[in-house]
DNA sequence: TATGAATGAGCATTCATTCAT
DNA sequence: AATGAATGAATGCTCATTCAT
């Protein structure tokens, strides 16, 4: 019997070495060999689990996406706008591991132009965050299936809005103003709909 | 005798070629070869007017940065409402020359990591436009010079918000929608800070 | 326990599973993992029977002479011309087992010329084939030991000249045709020595 | 200016090259590496004259066979019957050269299997040198369209069984002996369709 | 100025081989 | 006996860069 390995496993440390250099240095940082190198393995290894850079790449972005949805608060019985808060905030760059994500999320923009699946998986991405964000909007404020989704767009804009100035200028952006900022306009956006 | 050219517009055509060639298919795309041929050149061409490909990509980033700039309405007699809009807008990939300027941006953010001069390039860049705005927001607005930062800062996370995600599903959101989104958002925001 | 193997029968299904991967696609796709693959065994199980590639081919050389030599008429109360004739159609492509040992031949051929011990195995096969055929052309037609052998080259010539056309012309060159061609060559090279 | 060069000289040496690497050591030895190594320059720079390894190798096989045949005797007056043992002659390998010549038709002969380009290649190439000495021998034998065919075959057949021998057997097939043998096969043949 | 030939390092990928299980 | 994970040295190819012309 061959070495017992886990390959979900060993897939999730790749994936998670190419997600680390691509945040530190760009995605031409993210060569097989430094891949494997920065996730202790070899070439030859790496090839087991990602048939090609393509494959390594495609999963890596898809990894990251999914890890930034099972960030989300999941509990139930929660404040409807704590739940919503909490997850707009889970857009913003406020550690390392969302830092990573969103260096990860542009990365992949860049590279969308011209690949249609990563373009596919970065807009199916979009329009479930949109959803999920419109559902608790719904829970939060009760306005309708129409404003819910208009609301939704603009506190993600919001959010991604705050998040791009930080990570422009990540001096300027502490954690907590990004999070005080992102308070602030909230209730001025769903004001700007359902003017309470 | 040397034949005479202009220097600056051959730079010019090297850096806008380079543009085109990273808002299609990314940074990687951009490679010497490519940017000169893509220009109607040779490389050996290049190397005239850029030492190397740092010099290059760093001139396609400051020259994208310059053009956005350069766009922003000028005329002064103008009402300061409109002023603020149309500068904001300038913000939002309307058209193919700024969706060009957003890819760009995108390409270098990511490599803008690892890359101290270009993190110094997006930063200084992404201030001048902050306290341009700032300052469109108090001739607008009237309000101190602090909360007009803070407005500014806000607006542009708007405008900044949009974008990303027009970018991220472009079919979605048409240069219409996306300008009537700032539209609506704009006066919301602004009765975050000084309401009404 | 080991479990009960043919060592022998496993080393002739992967030799075979050899001898078509270079027959229909050149020694090149001789691959460890393809050979073993074409075999329905693992690489692993490839290295039980053969230390490395280069036993592996020679074994698989090996075996497809041996496969030819195996295949003459053994039958000795038989009309020798017509003996000689079935030999001498041993070295003809008419059908898909000798066509494979003409490719496997030409293959290793090429690869012969680097490999000495290719290159033996490829000379003692040939002249024992020579020598062979001297003996049926002796009892056939009674020459001395000189002009049998001599007459055995021209007549191996001969379908050997036969073998390469067909190899280059495959459309153009049936079985039939390359029989006959043969047939009607054979005389006439015997007369060439005894001109009966 | 760039430095003058003259491309096909280049582009010739580099076939040159590939065809004396696949001669000595088969095809597999003919990398981009050793080939540029061999023609004494640079993987990159033989990228400038052959886009890829296929390029290369399929104008290695064209180059080989037009060489065959420019060395073919071109004098018209000449004695159709020396025409005729010159142009079979020059399909022994009785030198570097041609021996050059037929490693390398052999070494493709594996290849074209699973190329068709090669395949077709070799075919015509095959079905030129027939009608080429078909014409010889209607010339030096005066017999019709037909038989002048179907002994052009027979001829070839047996120049290219002297030749396989000789490549199988070096050492017991001198130069010399080749051609005593053709020499001596070549009546027979014509015997053995227009029986003098 | 401008060319494009040439370099050589670096890339993704393939592969024979080794080895723990 | 057999597996398949892992290695690391090729391989074909691309590319920034240099330089003679």
């Amino acid at each position: 019997m061959p070495r017992a390995v886990d390959i979900d496993e060993r897939r999730t440390v790749l994936t998670e070495a190419a997600a680390r250099l691509i945040a530190r240095s760009g995605i031409e940082a993210a060569t097989m060999r430094d891949v494997a190198a920065e996730a202790g393995l070899t070439t030859g290894a790496l090839t087991h689990y990602f048939a090609n850079k393509r494959e390594l790449l495609l999963s890596t972005f898809q990894a990251s996406l999914e890890r930034r949805r099972s960030q989300r608060p999941t509990r139930e019985p929660v404040d409807p706008h704590r739940a919503l808060q909490a997850t707009l905030e889970g857009a913003l760059p406020l550690d390392d591991d969302r830092w990573r994500h969103w260096m990860v999320t542009i990365a992949f923009c860049a590279q969308a132009a011209g690949d249609d699946d990563l373009a596919t998986a970065q807009r199916d991405a979009y329009r479930e965050f949109r959803n999920h964000v419109a559902a608790l909007v719904r829970r939060a404020h009760g306005v309708d299936r129409g404003d819910a989704e208009r609301l939704a767009e603009r506190l993600i804009a919001a959010a991604d809005g705050i998040a791009m100035q930080a990570l422009f200028d990540p001096e300027g952006w502490s954690a907590a103003r990004q999070q005080r900022t992102l308070a602030e306009l909230m209730p001025a956006i769903v004001g700007s709909i359902r003017p309470t």
